[in-house]
DNA sequence: TTTTTGCTTACAGAA
DNA sequence: TTCTGTCCAGCAAAAA
């Protein structure tokens, strides 16, 4: 009742702030003019149809309503407790995006315990094609592939790589899930195309651009009660996708037993989930606030937990040449690297602090390992460089997303020239460290709406997945 | 000092 | 084509 009342306060406010707004703007005569401007931009921003997720319907609810807001107790501070919990549970079932990819008469992804991929599965037709596709590129995950980087080592290409050549195709875009991409990731093999995406509704997507034996290649699951935090998958075991949620579970998507195991579950939230290039053994990831855990498969609990930040880490990454170095970013203003090594359990102290005036995005090792990328709500890109990281350099960058796009993460591409980041103007910005400056812009009219999250593919140069907050996936080719 | 409130804002889907 | 609902960020200012 309280949340009717709240809604009601809001929509009263809402329709006051558009009659002042309309106000001000007729007092200004500029009303007409604005409609005008309005409707040419929109003109020019031309709609594109594109591939698009399916959701079966039989697996769609009766009813779309009540809607209830959100909250969780942890956001609110509150303990947690069974009742709640549970209400908790019904809230977001009833939540009408999240609704259309759950489902009254399959498991909940609340259930503890495996949820097999048939139960988490909501597209239409089967997923069989995307299992064995995965397995398949899981057992020669290093076949030769396409022509993208024409047959040459990954730094050759990246000497010659002209920023101008990155192209959007409009066969490369697609809706792979419904709402906000919190994260994307390519499966990280040379012989594939295979793009994961987690979004804030829990629900995993794949999109297979090179599927043709299907219709668009797209399959989505639902695996995960609320929004997912991280999307982990290593070289070695392709067919073993981590998935982490802020409602405190991990699962691992296993495509041989076809099942979502749950591996993790907690009261607290988990912001970021990552693993080390060297130990597929282990997952390293955040838990509440500052809370960062490494959790061992060979015991299946936690071997270690340490109290690294004062508020959420929002990133974990590490370092390429040398995997005992760990860098994270926080909430609390800082980005820090550690020496796994070297952690003072009571008082741990990190080999170098980089401070931003506000809450931390992300902090990523370039591919050569010899210099890390901050992102901030500050306003700036942080490029920390030097034998021992002791000097950064902050680059102006417009980092404001607003309450409804995700914030900005600066990533690096396939070498240590270029990071790329998301700008409000649905592009895609390319900063050089080495000017220390914005140097180019990646702009398409196919982009309809603002590229938020990326990866690059560690394989083929060139290919960018940008995700927004619609659930669509732009992926930039060479060529 | 801690907690609450208010403000920002783009996008998809319904009407 | 226009309208409506979103709401798991993050911060600053106001209130407690």
């Amino acid at each position: 009742m309280a949340s009717s009342q709240k809604l009601t306060e809001y929509e009263r406010k809402r329709l006051e702030n558009i009659r002042r707004n309309d106000e001000m703007m007729a007092a200004l005569k500029i009303h007409s003019k604005a409609t005008e401007l309005s409707a040419s931009s929109s003109a020019k921003r031309q709609r594109v149809v594109t591939k698009s997720y399916k959701v079966s319907p039989e697996k769609k609810p009766k009813t779309q309503s009540p809607i209830v807001i959100r909250r969780s107790l942890r956001t609110r501070g509150m303990p947690p407790e069974y009742s709640d919990f549970k209400a908790l549970e019904d809230t977001v079932e009833a939540t009408p995006m999240a609704a259309k990819s759950s489902t009254q008469s399959n498991p909940s992804p609340r259930d503890l315990g495996p949820l097999s991929s048939r139960d988490a599965y909501r597209g239409t037709g089967s997923d069989k094609l995307l299992m064995d596709r995965i397995l398949g590129v899981s057992k020669k995950p290093h076949e030769e592939f396409g022509d993208e980087n024409g047959g040459d080592s990954i730094k050759g290409v990246c000497d010659r790589l002209e920023l101008g050549s990155l192209s959007l195709n409009p066969e490369n875009i697609a809706r792979v899930v419904p709402g906000r991409i919190m994260n994307v990731r390519f499966l990280p093999c040379s012989n594939s195309r295979m793009i994961v995406v987690g979004n804030k509704f829990g629900d995993v997507g794949f999109w297979d651009v090179d599927s043709s034996m299907d219709e668009d290649g797209i399959y989505l699951y639902h695996p995960h009660p609320g929004p997912i935090s991280g999307i982990s998958i290593q070289q070695q075991r392709l067919s073993k996708i981590f998935t982490s949620c802020y409602f405190g579970f991990i699962r691992l998507m296993d495509a041989e037993k076809e099942v979502f195991d749950l591996v993790y579950s907690s009261d607290d939230s988990i912001y970021s989930l990552s693993q080390r290039p060297d130990n597929i053994k282990c997952l390293y990831f955040s838990e509440g606030r500052g809370g960062f855990n490494i959790w061992d498969e060979r015991v299946g609990k936690c071997s270690t937990q340490w109290n690294l930040h004062e508020d959420r880490i929002n990133s974990i990454d590490f370092n390429s040449e040398n995997p005992n170095i760990m860098a994270t970013s926080s909430s609390d203003g800082t980005a820090c690297i550690w020496d796994l090594r070297s952690v003072n359990v009571d008082q741990p102290k990190p080999l170098r602090e980089v401070r931003h005036n506000r809450a931390v995005q992300s902090a990523y090792f370039s591919p050569s390992g010899s210099s890390l990328a901050t992102t901030s709500t500050d306003d700036t890109v942080g490029i920390v460089t030097g034998v021992n990281f002791d000097h950064t350099s902050m680059i102006k960058h417009n980092n404001q997303t607003g309450r409804w796009i995700s914030s900005f993460r600066a990533i690096w591409g396939w070498d240590d020239s270029y990071v790329f980041i998301g700008n409000m103007k649905r592009g895609v910005d390319v900063i050089s460290p080495a000017q220390k400056r914005t140097i180019f812009t990646l702009e398409s009219p196919h982009m309809s709406a603002i590229p938020c999250r990326f990866d690059a593919h560690p394989f083929n140069v060139g290919m960018l997945a940008g995700a927004t907050s619609g659930g669509q996936v732009y992926m930039w080719t060479l060529g």
